[in-house]
DNA sequence: TTTCATCTTGCTCGCGAGAGCAAAAATGGA
DNA sequence: TCCATTTTTGCTCTCGCGAGCAAGATGAAA
């Protein structure tokens, strides 16, 4: 009380400093931290007076331990090249951060790594983990499963058929046949799929359900293409591999890609290396609707993934204690340019 | 021992189960998870199959409070448009997990933000706290220093003049002169030069030195056109205004980006908006040579940051416990491609 | 004023580890 | 073989908070 002044060295002011100064218990001053606790006006305030004085935040580590509830969610990422997942970065950590969830940023190497990667993640006892990245198999993700280590896998923006994971998405199925119409429609008639990794659990049913409703639909089997990573420079190199020296009547009057990343390293060559024109030529479509798709260079028909409400009912998800099935498709829509 | 099957319930497992099943004590159980610890290679092994049986792996919550050391670093970034945002988050996550440091990662969402970022930061009670955003004021750095929550705070990519932080950065005034030089040895005459958000406390030296350099060595004074963020449709827009419209002698014949971001959008609208040629018409630099200025597309002259040089001092500084000044420059590489 | 319900406050115990020390075991040299 | 040294192991105490309960304060109804 009396001005005893310690010299606000925050890193070490306790809850027990802030009660003394204050004039209350030590449980007091914890309760006035927590929004569900019942405590009084009056003390709140002298509470808060003196926490402000000191400079006191609660330790988080300490009431995670002590409540089980770490309100930390680990996401998992590790598709570096894709522009889309800076997209998708922004609206998580925004959203979450919103909602009082701190978020525990793991890059997955590889495949072998993602193991590694869960255990870290466990060690940490988050509540939950997001996956992002693309590079798991069904054998780890069952492995951390059954372990138990998280109460929440949630795969989000790819859908997996894993019962015990919870995948967030948009959906494919629908979103592909909207886009083989729309190419009919437009009057292209040997398009080229331009497809990304192959993974395991977390899959994009992008591939699958363009060649088998073209196919079903208008007669011919498309080409298709793969990329072993959602990386332009990549998808560029394979790109003109597949398609320099081809006389006209070989080449694909579209192409369509399984995401943007790949599209637009499909599209500098077109325009590069080929030499030919976007759309007139060769016309391309995407999916995700990066920032760039938009930009005058590319001008992309693509297809818009609604993150922030995915994002939203993410957030659903974690705050939620039922235990139901909580796997969730989104619609998205298709984005109109000049591209195809 | 006798078969006593618990259901591998590894959300719950303790040091004390794992003691258990090996026969040991918990302290030898923790002390077989700690690599400084003293244990003999038998009681090692002993504990090591019990608990890859029952799935037990260290709390970190619980080691970090009981050890103050986290092993936790907070990652603050704001800037989600900047694609270099990316490279820079590849970098650090890869090598400071390969390193042992986990990652915290915060979106400040704006500059009256960033004081409750540190502090959400600070409740984890992080060993150390590194800004890759850009929006960050000297109060609230300030505010945060002086309350001692984390023993470091690093500013990645861009010069601080507070002697409380450190500051891993790229030489911008080496840099900026190299780049005026090498415009200026191709001929150009009419720079302008195209700057990003000013920022109070971390601070980008490269309009200042080009311009000044400009002047002083070759006479006039270079037009600056300033874009209130690092995003290339933003600088499109700009660019766009600054220049539609001007004949052809009051066009500049090269633009001098702060970085790629801008560079990429002021090129889009010379192709597209302006309808004039990169290079012959109008000649354009970057500076941090993301992966898209490399792309046949744009061919983009720029700056290359020695990134991964970067993050492994920073990983140097991180386990440093000396207190010596750690602000480091690093010299970066001109990358001369078609753009100008 | 009394009585009972409600709100607030303080307390015991526990969360899962680490520091640091003391006891026990292993090791080595004469 | 014996004693001194070194290594390994176990233990007490602590880190900062929360759950849940019991005691105390407050207030409304009788």
């Amino acid at each position: 009380m009396a001005g005893e002044k310690k010299p606000a060295f925050a890193g070490h002011v306790t809850a027990d400093d802030v009660a003394v100064a204050a004039g209350v218990s030590r449980w007091t001053v914890n309760r006035a931290f927590r929004k569900d606790a019942s405590i009084s006006t009056k003390s709140l305030e002298k509470v808060m007076v003196a926490a402000e004085r000191l400079g006191y935040v609660p330790d988080l580590r300490a009431a995670s331990l002590a409540s089980d509830r770490s309100n930390l969610v680990a996401l998992l990422i590790d598709d570096f090249a894709n522009p889309h997942k800076l997209v998708m970065m922004e609206h998580l950590t925004r959203i979450l951060r919103r909602e009082g969830w701190d978020i525990l940023l793991v890059n997955t190497l590889n495949r072998d790594d993602a193991g590694h990667a869960l255990l870290n993640a466990s060690q940490r006892r988050v509540d939950a983990v997001i996956l992002i990245g693309i590079q798991f198999d069904d054998e780890v993700l069952e492995t951390a499963l059954h372990a138990r280590r998280f109460r929440k896998l949630i795969i989000f923006a790819r859908t997996s058929r894993n019962p015990n994971t919870i995948s967030i998405a948009v959906d494919d199925v629908h979103a592909m046949k909207e886009i083989a119409n729309y190419v009919h429609e437009r009057g292209y008639r040997r398009p080229m799929f331009l497809a990304g990794p192959r993974t395991y659990s977390a899959h994009l049913l992008r591939k699958e359900t363009f060649v088998e409703y073209w196919r079903g639909h208008f007669g011919v089997e498309p080409e298709t293409v793969a990329v072993a990573a959602y990386d332009p420079a990549l998808a560029a190199d394979i790109v003109t591999d597949t398609l320099a020296g081809r006389n006209a009547e070989a080449l694909p009057d579209i192409i369509v890609c399984e995401n943007d990343a790949l599209a637009i390293g499909a599209m500098d060559v077109i325009r590069h290396k080929l030499r030919l024109r976007v759309s007139e030529d060769i016309a391309i479509t995407g999916f995700d609707d990066v920032p760039q798709a938009d930009s005058p260079n590319y001008r992309l028909t693509t297809y818009r993934q609604p993150i922030s409400d995915m994002v939203e009912y993410l957030v659903e998800v974690l705050g939620s204690s039922e235990d139901r099935d909580f796997d969730r498709l989104f619609q998205g829509k298709l984005i109109a340019r000049e591209s195809a």
